[in-house]
DNA sequence: CAATCGCCAATTGTCAGCAATTTTAGTTGC
DNA sequence: GCAACTAAAATTGCTGACAATTGGCGATTG
C-alpha cells in the first residue's frame, strides 16, 4: 500500500485532512475498490492517532467511499455495475432537481459564470487535455447545482460526484463523443439560462442517461459491459 | 435537559446505540431544534466514554439532525421554513426516482404487501389513530422505494426521512386533508402495482408538492405560513 | 462610561493504552 | 490427510487523560 504524507504541517482538524487525504487516495486510486485499509497502519503513515483515522474513516463510509465490517474491517467500497448504476441513477435524481431550480433563480451573472466554464470544458476537449476536461465536467456541474441555493442537495451532490468519480477510475471510463458531450452540456448551460426549469430537468436528467443505459445493459446475464468490468479489482 | 437511560445492557456497538438514542430524543422533540448538545453530559448520562458520544454525534451530523461549529459546540439542526423547502423537494426528487423503479420491478407479492399496508393505513386513519398512521404512512412509503433495489438510494430515503420526520414535529404539523391523503397514497399503490413507471414518479412527486408549495409561499417575505413557524423553538 | 486587553473556565480535539472480538496458525485425534 | 479444537496474534471497540481552542468576565485605560 502505498505512503501517505503527514498531516502535521498545516491547521484545519486532523480528522477533517486525514479524510481528504485517504478519500484523494482512493479517488486517485492508489488504494483500490474492496481492498483494506488498517487503521493503525493509516495512522503511522499520516502520524496521527488511532482514533483521527477511526473518525475519518466513519467519514468516508458515511460518503460511501469505504464500508465497515463491525469488529473485523474497514474496505474500499466495491465498484461493480450495479455500484455504477445506483449512482448514476442517482445523480440523475438529483441533478434533475438542481437543474430545475438553478433555472429558476438563476442571474445574469450567473449565466456568465456558466458560459465561461462552458467554454473552457470547450477549450480543453479542443486541446486534448482530458484530465482538465473532466475536472471543469465536474466544476461546470458543481456550479448549476450551487444555482439552485439547496444546502441538502448541494451536499448530497457532493457525494455522489465523488462516488461518480471513483467509479469512473475503477472501471477505466473515458467519454468517447466529446463533441456529443459537448453539445449536451452546451444545451444544459443554455436551458438554465433560459430560466426554463422542465427542460433544464430534462437534460440534466438524459445527461446521464447513456451511462445508466450502458450499466442497466450489462447487468442483464450473459451481456458483458463494453468496457473493464470493475467488480473486484 | 431530560434523562437518557444507559446503554450497558444489550449488544451492538454503543456507539451506534447512542446515536440511536440520541436520534430518537430530537426526532421526540425532548432535545429541542437549536438547543446544544454537551458531549460531556450525554457520556454521563448514557453511560459511555466522550469517545463514544462524539463518534454518535458525527453520525448524526452525516444524517443533518446536528450540526457542529468546531472547537465550540455540537447544535440539534433548527428546522426554519428553508430546511422545510430543502427537505420536501429532495424527498419528492428520492420517492420519484423510487417509485419509478419500483414500479419497473414490482411482483406479485410485492403487490399484496403494498395494498396491505394501504390498507392497514386506512383502518388507522379511519379509526382515527392519527400517530400509528403516521409511522404507516413511513413504511408505505419506505416500502416502495425498498422496492426499487437501489441501496444508496434507500440509505439517503432514511435519512431524509429523519428529518421529515424531525421538521414535522419542530414545525406542529398534521396532515389536514385525510381523505385527499388516502386517495393520493392509493392512486400511488396501484400506479406501482401496474408496472407504469412514468405515472408512478409524478405521483410521487406530487406527493410532496402540496407541502412544498406552502412553504415556497410561506419564504415569500411579509407572508406568514399558516401554522407554527419554527425558525427557532 | 465605553472599549480593549488579558486571564480563566468551559468545551472540544487528540492521544495512548486496555478490552473485546475476530482471524489465523498450530496441534491433536481420528 | 483431514477435521475439529485451542491458543495466540492481529485488529477493531472503548475509555480516561491531556492538549488546544474558544468565549466570557473583569480589570484597565482612554
Amino acid at each position: 500500500m502505498a505512503k501517505l504524507t503527514s498531516l502535521k504541517a498545516e491547521k484545519r482538524q486532523l480528522d477533517r485532512r486525514a479524510a481528504d487525504h485517504i478519500r484523494s487516495h482512493i479517488l486517485d486510486g492508489i488504494f483500490p475498490a474492496n481492498s483494506r485499509l488498517l487503521e493503525t497502519q493509516l495512522s503511522e503513515e499520516l502520524e496521527v492517532s488511532r482514533g483521527t483515522v477511526r473518525s475519518a474513516l466513519a467519514q468516508l463510509a458515511s460518503e460511501g467511499l469505504v464500508k465497515q465490517v463491525a469488529f473485523t474491517r474497514w474496505e474500499v467500497s466495491g465498484s461493480s455495475t450495479t455500484d455504477g448504476w445506483e449512482i448514476y441513477t442517482l445523480r440523475g435524481a438529483l441533478e434533475g432537481l438542481g437543474a430545475s431550480l438553478a433555472a429558476a433563480n438563476v442571474t445574469p451573472e450567473d449565466a456568465g459564470r456558466l458560459r465561461t466554464i462552458g467554454s473552457e470544458l470547450l477549450r480543453a476537449i479542443s486541446e486534448r487535455r482530458f484530465q482538465d476536461a473532466t475536472d471543469i465536467d465536474f466544476d461546470l456541474h458543481a456550479a448549476i447545482i450551487a444555482l439552485a441555493r439547496h444546502r441538502r442537495l448541494a451536499e448530497q451532490h457532493r457525494l455522489i460526484m465523488h462516488q461518480v468519480r471513483f467509479h469512473m477510475v475503477q472501471s477505466g471510463f473515458l467519454p468517447k463523443d466529446y463533441d456529443g458531450l459537448i453539445a449536451e452540456h452546451k444545451e444544459l448551460i443554455e436551458a438554465v439560462i433560459a430560466g426554463d426549469a422542465d427542460r433544464a430537468e430534462r437534460l440534466a436528467r438524459s445527461h446521464n442517461e447513456a451511462e445508466v443505459r450502458l450499466l442497466t445493459a450489462s447487468l442483464q446475464p450473459g451481456v458483458q459491459p463494453g468496457r473493464i468490468a470493475a467488480e473486484s479489482v
